[in-house]
RNA sequence: GGAGCCGUAGUUCAGUUGGUUAGAACGCUGGCCUGUCACGCCAGAGGUCGCGAGUUCGAGUCUCGUCGGCUCCGCCA
């Protein structure tokens, strides 16, 4: 038991008051040391905190002296016996501040080299290095509680679901490509030269055969991998909340969602989040906010002036609104003392949503500044101020151009002027359901429909007839729950019958051969008494993201990669051996990179 | 595929209009110190300014390229 004849009583953290007296025996790592000469003092930290040590001379020469050695992140073992620190000395800062430990026995289990950075809180380091030497950095007090809480909120998910009568249920990790949807990461064969398995996307088409299996609640928490640039709140392998229903529709899975989620905030941070969370459909998402995931903790909702715009002698205006494109507005509320480079500044943001300009009108007391408003006789102005509700003092943008132009430039311009003025609450969790997505989305790029959620989403039945005929007008009884603005999940209610399946296939453009080829199990299996069903999909990490009030999806996970898809620890992806590739008959050609 | 920001000591940063030997703090090494807690005091070591070209009498500073990190657009059923 133990090591060297120590064996752990406590951890360094956990020393109280009422531990005085006891002999304890510590594991941990030397954080900081103060050498007076005659009496050290050691911060010894271990994953619970810190507990101050006491070398004393005249109490024990050779631990003395050998301590007086002790460097940064030496990892030790001691012995000793826990005392009251004397009058004047308490550190009202530690939660064992009141308390220190006088060694009788020290072991010196490893020394450490100099740092390539500080362990401490208080410095801030590049995080280049920080992931080179991750397992440094992990030692740091808050990448020990994200990791620790995440565990928490994933423990929280599993009792919660169990709960339930829900079952854990493995799917492969080796398995089909399926194009539809984002890049697979692909693993070749060596026992089938030739051909690869992809890493699952989601666990979707085997959480659907475990219904048809009847299985009835199954859940998962598993690595999804897309291989699909990264930002800082996606990762190429990514933790899914998974889970599969039989005999249920929409709210029954919202109401599972709804206590998962109360569960984890219940066991992380101690708040009861109260459900059932607002929902609101797609469109009017769109039409207010700009955005399926918006964010409500704030108002500063989007206007459609488009129909003041259509009799506007402003040609910039109406030329769009009369065809087929969308002028809306913005009151940034108080905003009339932005400056020139701060419009500016906002222009260039809508510019990258592809917005060829902002207007903008400053209402003042008695006038209008704004360099469109010549354009614009005295009803209409006066008509566009109601509308947006405009008072002296306001500022108000405007963009005219297609919906998805208009949407995504002005939800984005709402997002950045929420966070000048500090509208937003890191402490305020909102939850907002978003329901009635279209079925379908066109791509210009595929020229065809594309499945917007996926292509075994089950359309809302009373839409059902206009599948073939008028694709744009399905709805899908698809979900997503969003939380601040950010999308925390999404699931749907399944198609569970064949003939409904392959009208998908169809309306997709994909024939019915490739359908086979490529789905042609779960058409089969669906044709076996498949139950109906649906589900969702929680991200793990971005609700810890927002949990831990962090800015990265990195800081959530314990070993994440770079932008770039590298693991700066392992050096991952890496040149392999001849060999290997000649046993999977592979062979690599040249180098995108090289000339 | 595209846009922007960044790269100077082990770390975090400063470095003026292009001008002598590139600085500070922390850390590190040595010494002193018996109640500190981001201890204190003294001394010292530590730099191919990411890399490569170019402009220039002279480049950390300007230009171009390149590598790497970050943020975003596209992409992410």
């Amino acid at each position: 038991m133990g090591v060297d004849g120590l064996v752990r009583t406590d951890y360094c953290g956990n020393i109280r008051t009422s531990d005085i007296d006891n002999e304890v025996t510590l594991f941990g790592w030397v954080q900081n040391w103060r050498d007076h000469g005659g009496v050290i003092f050691i911060d010894l930290k271990d994953r619970e905190g810190i507990v101050q040590i006491v070398f004393d001379p005249s109490v024990n020469e050779k631990n003395h002296k050998q301590a007086s050695k002790l460097r940064s992140q030496y990892c030790i073992g001691i012995k000793g016996r826990v005392r009251h620190r004397p009058e004047g000395t308490v550190n009202p800062n530690l939660k064992t501040g009141e308390v220190e430990v006088v060694v009788d026995e020290l072991k010196v289990f490893s020394q450490s080299d100099i740092l390539p950075f500080p362990v401490e809180e208080y410095v801030n380091v590049n995080e280049e290095i920080r992931l080179k030497y991750r397992y440094l950095d992990l030692r740091k007090p808050r990448m020990q509680k994200n990791i620790i809480t995440r565990y928490k909120g994933a423990f929280a998910v599993r009792k919660y679901l169990d709960s339930q009568g829900f079952i854990d249920i493995e799917t492969p990790i080796l398995t089909k490509s399926t194009p539809e949807g984002a890049r697979d990461f692909l693993v070749p064969s060596r026992l089938s030269q030739g051909k690869f398995y992809a890493l699952p996307q989601s666990p979707q088409l085997f959480k659907q055969l475990l219904m048809v299996s009847g299985f009835d609640r199954y859940y998962q928490i598993t690595k999804c991998f897309r291989d699909e640039d990264l930002r800082a709140d996606r990762q190429p392998e990514f933790t899914q909340i998974d889970l599969e229903m039989s005999f249920v529709a929409e709210d029954d899975v919202m109401a599972v969602t709804e206590g998962i989620i109360e569960s984890i905030f219940k066991e992380t941070l101690g708040i009861d989040v109260k459900p059932p969370f607002k929902r609101i459909k797609y469109q009017e998402a769109m039409d207010r906010f700009g955005s399926d995931k918006p964010d409500m903790r704030f108002s500063l909702e989007l206007k459609n002036l488009t129909d003041i715009a259509k009799t506007a002698d402003f040609k910039v205006f109406n030329s769009v609104a009369n065809s087929g494109g969308l002028v809306y507005g913005l009151n940034a509320t108080g905003c009339i003392n932005f400056s020139r480079k701060e419009i500016d500044d906002l222009t260039n943001l809508v510019a990258i949503y592809g917005a060829k300009g902002l207007a903008w009108i400053k209402v003042k007391e008695n006038e209008l500044q704004s360099p469109i408003v010549k354009f614009f006789g005295r009803e209409q102005m006066d008509s566009i101020l109601k509308a947006l509700n405009a008072k002296p003092g306001d500022l108000l943008f405007f963009v005219a151009d297609k919906p998805k132009v208009v949407y995504d430039a002005l939800g984005a311009l709402r997002l950045e002027i929420a966070k000048r003025l500090k509208l937003t609450d890191k402490n305020e969790y909102n939850f907002v359901w978003v329901t009635d997505f279209p079925l379908f989305e066109w791509s210009d790029e595929e020229n065809r429909f594309e499945a917007m959620h996926h292509p075994f989403t089950s359309p809302i039945a009373e839409d059902l007839e206009y599948l073939e005929s008028d694709p744009a007008k399905v709805r899908a009884r698809a979900y997503d729950i969003t939380l601040n603005g950010v999308e925390i999940g999404g699931g749907s209610i399944r198609i569970h019958r064949s003939d409904v399946q392959e009208r998908m296939f169809r309306a997709l453009n994909i024939k019915d051969e490739e359908a086979k080829a490529k789905f042609g199990f779960l058409i089969e299996a669906l044709k076996f008494g498949a139950p109906p069903h649906g589900g969702i999909a929680l991200g793990l990490d971005r609700i810890m993201t927002l949990i831990l009030k962090e800015e990265s999806i990195r800081d959530v996970i314990a070993f994440p990669k770079t932008q770039k898809g590298v693991c700066m620890l392992t050096d991952a992806p890496n040149d392999v051996d001849v060999k290997q590739l000649n046993e999977l008959s592979l062979k690599v050609l040249k180098k995108k990179t090289e000339k």
